[in-house]
DNA sequence: CAGTGAGCGAGCTTCCGCTTGACTT
């Protein structure tokens, strides 16, 4: 037992620390937070001043039990959480759980995990900053206000369970707003000129493409442009030489993390979080939850022998990066392998992944900018108003790029791969090979991925790094947003060729708007964001999280009292949440779309019980009929020709062997019903208008697949061997139970069956 | 699992930020 108690937030950085100190320290970690504001009801004395209840949280109780214990035998606790408002806090509410005596307790805090950075800490203790405690108090107080005031108004006004929240509600309010640009957007046409060129004088196989900057509106003027073109004698007007030198990005903080992995490695936000903490606790990297840049001095010092050594000690600079997102509390570093000569890591292919990239994107910052040889050359034609221009990037020295370049969100039409131009002078005369005008459309903005919303949020200032995956996984668990897929749809756009002196007109079909696990939101998420922005537009303003944290920085000052922060803002909210609550529902009333032709009734939506339906007659009509509306349509923007087809299923496919055939669409999308059995629908079929023979073909294909899931069964005791989706397994009743490895389930008896099913543990009951 | 669209009223839902854990199909 240790004369010392070092208390830190993390096991992982316990346990290093602890070999780091040895000898008379014990290091034990907090997991966090151990006290927090009780969580069944506000918790907040409105009327004594704001005066928080703070209850330990019952998964804390034994680690506070554990740790006060301890801090009873230890002659000096020394409190080493963060050094940000939370750390501070954290600290503060351990000295009031564990009802440390003063004397004995010292806050330490230390940038860098280093024997040195550690032991110098320990020689210059501080006691506890209440100023900074108190601006975490302040923070957590209002953010229980705004979210235990404003989910109750919504389960009372909008639909039970939902909730609201100063970074929910925000994040919720980016997507509904994203989304409303994208119906306004109407995608202009105009024309793209480009041109292939043969260099007088050079191989035949030589050719430079290059392009007219201007875009042109109609196509009469882009003909024109053709037109003029069909005589002229083209030369090269001027060639220019430029240097440009590329710069690497600065390291991972938890938010470009989570941006590079979801483009470059295709993680969600939970997958990358999940295997960096895996990374983290195996002691390959460093903290994984970290808004900073920063490098400790001894992994640039490692990193520049490592580049060194690999690629030569030309490619190595050392470079110190400045936080630029505001709002920042820099606590830990930026995310950087733990050993840099670590080049790779055992672990799974995900681990291996991520790991690879965090080293990549940590080496290439401490390297040499990349030097880059743009070369512009323009070529034009007299009676020809517009000028061609190409250019092309050589790369003199690579630099970082020899290891990493970043990717970006917007997908390019065509891919811009720089190419290589010919030796060219000006004067030299070109051939135009081909020259044409191709219809383009301007692109719609693009919708928030799950990463592109955490960038967008922390460039607000809103929300931190150890949340922006959780409240991302929130909205989505409330049905305000799902992330999705959209398959794009086809349009025609037309293309003039001038080839050999004459013009030429086609068209090609070109697939656009493809969207690939992207953001949507659903008519709940509508609606709750419309009744917020009416009524509480100062809360889920995107300006409020960084007013607000103005304020907390004073009382973190010691110049303004937390309480009087929060009545300041309290007053007037609370007014508000009175006043909304008087008037009537929020705008959930039903939208018309005309009458259906068929019966004159009036055809309508809007939000039901389960959701948004469309109803065909007034709800005191005992003919009313109900339909759910499909995935992806929207109350807001669904036609009465695309509700109306919604109430042609279920439908009537036909008859086989005297039994009905129905289509329909249900929860797990598109189905076919048959004696009984519901099978599920391909793709390339569609419930209005699939066939009876069409059917009969799904049909049978089922049965097959049918027949080879059974391996065995045992009549009698009602037990099956199935094949299931992740291999052999045995089913009784309604319960499945897993084969050992290594069993061969054909060939299983009785005996043994019955044997696992004996020996395999009821499932416990369902955590949340 | 593949349709529901209500009625009565009790009891519950919910925030943001720190940190990991222990469950199997």
């Amino acid at each position: 037992m240790g004369e010392n108690l070092v208390i830190v937030e993390s096991p992982a950085k316990a346990k290093t620390i602890g070999k780091f100190l040895g000898e008379g320290f014990t290091v034990k970690s907090s997991f966090g937070h151990i006290r927090d504001l009780a969580s069944n009801t506000l918790s907040v004395d409105l009327e004594k001043g704001y005066e928080p209840n703070y209850v330990v949280s019952d998964d804390k109780k034994k680690v506070v039990s554990e740790l006060k214990a301890l801090a009873k035998k230890s002659s000096t606790v020394w409190l080493a959480s963060d050094e940000d408002r939370e750390g501070e806090a954290i600290a503060w509410h351990l000295s009031e759980a564990l009802k440390l005596d003063p004397e004995k307790t010292k806050r330490i805090v230390f940038h860098e995990i280093t024997k040195e950075a550690i032991d110098n800490a320990v020689k210059s203790p501080r006691d506890i900053d209440m100023d900074l405690v108190m601006a975490q108090q302040a923070r957590r107080v209002l953010d229980r206000i705004v979210g235990f005031q404003l989910s109750p108004l919504l389960w009372k006004k909008v639909r039970p369970k939902l909730s609201a929240g100063r970074v929910q509600s925000v994040a919720v309010r980016l997507i509904v707003e994203r989304e409303r640009e994208i119906l306004a957007f109407i995608a202009k046409s105009q024309y793209k000129i480009e041109g292939l060129f043969h260099p007088e004088g050079t191989k035949q196989s030589i050719k430079v493409k290059a392009e007219v900057a201007e875009r042109f509106e109609g196509e009469t003027e882009a003909l024109s442009v053709l037109e003029s073109c069909k005589d002229a004698v083209f030369r090269i007007i001027s060639v220019e030489e430029k240097d440009a030198k590329r710069s690497p990005s600065p390291p991972f903080t938890t938010s470009t993390l989570q941006q590079e992995a979801s483009r470059k490695l295709g993680f969600s936000l939970n997958q990358t979080m999940r295997v960096a903490q895996s990374l983290y606790e195996s002691g390959f990297i460093t903290y994984m939850r970290t808004d900073s840049v920063n490098l400790s001095k001894l992994a640039l010092v490692t990193a520049k022998q490592v580049i060194s050594e690999l690629y030569g000690k030309e490619y190595s600079k050392t470079r110190q990066y400045a936080t630029k997102s505001k709002g920042a509390q820099e606590a830990h570093e930026a995310i950087r392998p733990t050993y840099i000569n670590n080049i790779e890591i055992d672990g799974t292919p995900q681990e291996k992944r991520l790991y690879n990239l965090i080293w990549k994107r940590t080496v290439a910052s401490q390297m040499a900018d990349a030097s880059i040889l743009r070369t512009e050359i323009e070529i034009g034609a007299e009676g020809v108003a517009a000028r061609f221009a190409a250019t092309a990037d050589r790369v003199k020295f690579d630099g970082f790029l020899k290891v990493y370049s970043e990717s970006t969100d917007d997908e390019q039409e065509e891919s811009d791969a720089p190419f290589s131009l010919p030796e060219l002078k000006a004067g030299q005369k070109m051939d135009a090979v081909s020259i044409s005008a191709t219809e383009k459309f301007t692109q719609k903005p693009p919708r928030y991925s799950e990463a592109s919303l955490v960038k967008k949020l922390e460039e607000l200032g809103i929300g931190r790094p150890s949340t922006y995956a959780p409240t991302i996984s929130t909205i989505m668990q409330r049905g305000y947003v799902t992330k999705d897929n959209r398959p794009g749809t086809e349009r025609v756009c037309k293309i003039a060729t001038l080839e050999k002196g004459e013009i030429t007109k086609r068209t090609i079909v070109e697939k656009w708007g493809a969207e690939k696990g992207r953001l949507f939101p659903e008519d709940i998420g509508i609606l709750v964001n419309d009744f917020l922005v009416e009524n509480f537009d100062s809360v889920v303003n995107f300006g409020f999280t960084a007013k607000v944290e103005e304020q907390f920085d004073i009382v973190a000052q010691g110049k303004l009292k937390w309480n009087k922060l929060i009545d300041e803002f309290y007053k007037p909210f609370s007014k508000r949440v009175e006043e909304t609550l008087q008037e009537s529902r929020p705008k959930n009333a039903e939208r018309e779309l005309g009458t259906d032709p068929a019966s004159g009734k009036r055809v309508i939506v809007r939000l039901g019980r389960f959701g948004p339906l469309a109803q065909i007659g007034e709800s005191d009509d005992p003919e009313k009929r109900f339909v759910s509306l499909a995935k992806g349509q929207l109350l807001e923007t669904i036609t009465l020709e695309e509700a109306l087809q919604l109430f042609a299923l279920p439908r009537r496919v036909g008859e086989i062997k005297d039994e009905e055939v129905i289509a329909s669409s249900g929860r797990f999308g598109p189905y076919i019903k048959y004696k009984g059995k519901f099978i599920s629908l391909p793709k390339e079929f569609s419930p209005y208008t699939v066939t009876i023979e069409e059917a009969a073909a799904i049909i049978e294909e089922s049965d097959k697949k049918e027949q080879q899931k059974l391996i065995k069964s045992f009549e009698k005791e009602g037990i099956e061997i199935l094949n299931g989706r992740f291999g052999p397994y045995i089913k009784k009743g309604k319960k499945n139970y897993k084969i050992p490895k290594g069993k061969d389930p054909a060939s299983m008896d009785l005996e043994s069956i019955l044997k696992i099913i004996e020996e395999t543990p009821e499932k416990p009951a369902k955590k949340r």
